[in-house]
DNA sequence: GGGTGCATGTAATGGGTTACATGATTCT
DNA sequence: AGAATCATGTAACCCATTACATGCACCC
């Protein structure tokens, strides 16, 4: 909803450019899909928070380009100023994780392995961007930009570290599961 | 549905504790309202994944103990055994910040305060539990708890060090807002 | 006397994703 | 030839939170 008022005040877009301009500005924070950002815009142009202009194209569908007004505008500071309250994001890799004595170690380390190198590529995004970022002409919103990608970029390094902890950590574990002997007696089907 | 049976392998419990156990255990990145887990455990129950023994209680409502069953620890096992697929939590203060140049700096400093009082009082907290977890008895589990707790403490770290730094940065902007002066023709409101 | 905790559950509501439908153009 | 991209939109569905309802016991 929101979202949508806000990547408009950049410029007029239609609602298949907002579904690409989120991906590759908050896309790493924020999602929506087309399913919500269409009928979303419809309300939006009903409240009167923008206007749509029709723009017919041939072979395709018409282009609706959605520019925000000065009542939309007001609404994206009013929901600006109302804090936002914390969240407790879930996080299904932790949770396989916490019930982990459940299954070998292996798949654990298959996981955490597929998170660092997932990640590690992303570090590297963030910090090329950055960097294009800062050089280029600078907008007013420019520095805003840059905070949000300096989280990213501080929170994928913490990942990534506790990544190659783990990753020691499962790897000790798995070792032990390979070997079961030690202590007397066990229902394991392991050995062999 | 899985955090349910996999908390139950610890022990019988009813829906009430289960909630409890998840606030206090998995709680900091992993939540589930009890609109959520009656009706949960009734399914478990249907499919044979737990069995349920019903406790009278004077003045209180029955307490119902479910206990896990084979199945249902062969259910966990391959729930376990597929890949989480990487999310994209929603973060509503990267959002708002994002789109800060729309409101006055002081805002966006007093949410980033709020966020750092709060995730620094969490920091503590891990780091007492953790201390406390390693030194008493060890079970299966302890290891995998102990790595979750680890990644949330590397996880606030890192967005306290944001937070520094992301303070530092707004005063800036919210100083050079002030005097309005600098740069000659505006249309701002501000000045006077 | 009033708030909090124990203890269960249902219903309304909202938020969001996925799948479907359409159809031309461009790339491989 | 077939996949992907442009471009819109709807409908089905799922998941989840919130609010409501009930009622005793305990503490301040």
């Amino acid at each position: 909803m929101e979202v949508l008022l806000g990547l408009l005040t950049i410029g007029p877009m239609s609602g298949y450019d907002l579904g690409q301009a989120i991906r590759t500005s908050v896309g790493f924070f924020w999602n929506e899909s087309y399913g919500q950002i269409y009928p979303n815009l419809r309300n939006l142009a009903a409240e009167g928070l923008v206007t749509a202009k029709t723009e017919r194209q041939k072979g395709k569908p018409d282009r609706h380009i959605y520019t925000i007004t000065k009542k939309g505008r007001e609404r994206l500071a009013a929901w600006l100023a109302v804090a936002p309250q914390p969240e407790i994001p879930r996080n299904e890799l932790l949770l396989k994780l916490f019930f982990g004595a459940q299954v070998p170690a292996e798949i654990l380390i298959g996981y955490v392995e597929a998170m660092v190198d997932r990640e590690r590529v992303l570090v590297q995004k963030f910090i090329q961007t950055s960097k294009a970022v800062s050089a280029q002409q600078q907008f007013p919103d420019t520095p805003y930009w840059l905070l949000t990608a300096r989280f990213g970029q501080l929170e994928l390094e913490a990942h990534l570290r506790w990544g190659e902890e783990t990753l020691a950590e499962l790897r000790k574990i798995a070792k032990k599961q390979q070997k079961p002997a030690e202590s007397g007696k066990r229902k394991s089907h392991a050995g062999k």
